[in-house]
DNA sequence: GTGAAGCGCTGCGTTTTTTGCATCACGTGA
DNA sequence: TCACGTGATGCAAAAAACGCAGCGCTTCAC
């Protein structure tokens, strides 16, 4: 695209803070680059960096022009997205923005189920926290987000939500994986591997612990599922996840590669809200949409009953 | 806006319905034009343009693409609007559609008031009767809009409203001026100036006259307000306006260069609304903004009891 | 205190892109 | 049928963008 080749220049110098990294990026001369970036602000009328000796900075008319020029790229992509759709070559490119708890089953899934069907749409996947994750969608980094608990910013535009209970895992040789349902002072002096500050599964416990004043013995914090998951074969410990980031037959009871999970009695640790959207007011690209679309249909697949849109 | 020219260029075509024509508008060559075209079609990756022997037009993914191109115009003017507010210039452009009623008193002083603080900003006042209105903000061909009833389109946000009753215009020799309300019977068989069928205040008397069966004694029709005035001084006719369209002595029941405005009764004419107002979605400009601000503020003095917000 | 390194900026010759002219092929309407 | 107007194209000139070398400046390490 000729016609965006400026703005984009604008917007790389933006993000490495410097023209001559942001020349080297792009594969031109910091001369070449920094005579466009002159030209832009002589057009625009103001500087729109700071000049720092370590390199530039946007300044408040910078911020504005380059949230204008990301809304401009998003919405050209939407344009496109819907331009190869009417012609019905179904090209496109979806950016998702997630917690770590669909990355394992659910995305997978889903999104293989999406390329069965259009095999000419590409992903950019990011694991990232609800927080992040609702910036990501702010800065039009990203399409969609899916995130559990909680909901922070008004422009999250949430289209779908399920409900979703908080599980114990464990290896199916734990003293607990017989217990039907967990309830919290079940886990007093149980080692524990608990998911980190920003995860909405660790919000959800610490309200319970706190209500119930209860002390886990914390053994260890992380943020990756996989860690967990495979610790749990290797010593008596207890870790937390949701259904959504279980495979269908253990969240349903049955032991799956010699772990389990129970759920924990609601009356401890309340359920917690997984929440499908985008930036409120976007116009998504046809793919984007699609995808989405498919999501909702593949949870109310897996949630019937707990599945709101 | 260098970085623009090219989306410029395919807007004009798209407008012109023709390179050559376009052409000769942008001041280049139809040659020039053409290629430009061409190389952006082929950097979507498909025509835009249909060729036909009188011209080119619009495909399917052509409208979808000047519709990205306006409104990314819109959008980089409320950027630089933006950018030349926090600079201290108050430089800005504001576009304005409205009916005929606020041309005469209402925008030209709300305009001065404006302009006397902000010096710098420029307008475009387009007269147009509400469905026009409502197609210009949608295809964002203007920024504000003033709508004496009725709103159509579901897309047109309403930022504030004053009610206003119809008045009968006459000089002050008429018959009816004595009244100090008119009803629908007094002007059996009198002459009068309709507004033409799109008008607000045409619908609002068809509603009456439909209800009381009334024919009025239409000697012409007109959407122009100055003819009508002048008219009236020349012949015992009557005319209609609504109180923003008539000079403050005038709505107050005083005569005005010898002319006298008496309220039609509410219950022969219901009462209509001029909506003010701007596309949904749509980030005004800041001086687009700030000047409906003081429009708002202006209604607000003028019919204090009348205005909803 | 001093020198090296990194930054944005600029003069100049070169390369790439854009433009304008002349012209073609084609459809339309008198 | 033939003149007219349309968009497309080959080619040379004009214009814009580019890369190289180097300047002035600040920062940081020794």
């Amino acid at each position: 695209m000729r016609f965006m080749t400026s703005l984009r220049f604008v917007d790389a110098v933006a993000r490495e803070k410097s023209i001559r990294k942001a020349a080297e990026k792009l594969a031109i001369t910091s001369t070449a680059l920094n005579r466009r970036i002159l030209q832009i602000e002589d057009e625009i009328g103001q500087p729109l960096f700071e000049r720092l000796a370590s390199g530039v900075r946007l300044n408040t008319a910078g911020e504005l022009f380059v949230q204008h020029i990301r809304a401009q790229q998003a919405d050209l992509a939407r344009v496109q997205s819907q331009i190869a759709d009417l012609s019905g070559i179904r090209r496109g490119h979806v950016r998702v923005a997630s917690g770590a708890e669909t990355l394992r089953h659910f995305l997978p899934d889903v999104i293989a189920r999406y390329r069965a069907e259009h095999n000419a749409v590409t992903f950019d996947i990011s694991r990232q926290h609800g927080e992040a994750a609702e910036a990501a969608l702010a800065s039009l980094e990203t399409d969609l987000a899916l995130i559990f608990e909680p909901i922070r910013r008004s422009d999250f535009q949430t289209i779908a939500t399920t409900r979703q209970a908080v599980y114990c895992c464990m290896a199916e040789t734990h003293e607990l994986a017989r217990l039907e349902t967990i309830r919290l002072h079940h886990l007093l002096d149980i080692q524990a591997i608990l998911p980190t500050t920003q995860s909405g599964i660790r919000q959800l416990l610490n309200v319970g612990l706190m209500r119930r004043n209860i002390n886990l013995a914390t053994m260890l914090e992380t943020d990756s599922q996989e860690f967990t998951q495979n610790y749990l074969l290797n010593e008596q410990v207890v870790g937390f996840q949701i259904p959504i980031g279980l495979p269908q037959d253990m969240a349903d009871g049955r032991p799956v590669n010699g772990l389990v999970a129970r759920p924990i009695d609601s009356q401890d640790v309340p359920h917690g809200t997984l929440h499908i959207g985008h930036l409120r007011g976007r116009v998504l690209p046809v793919a984007a949409a699609k995808f989405m679309d498919l999501m909702i249909t593949a949870l109310g697949e897996r949630f019937p009953k707990d599945l709101d849109q």
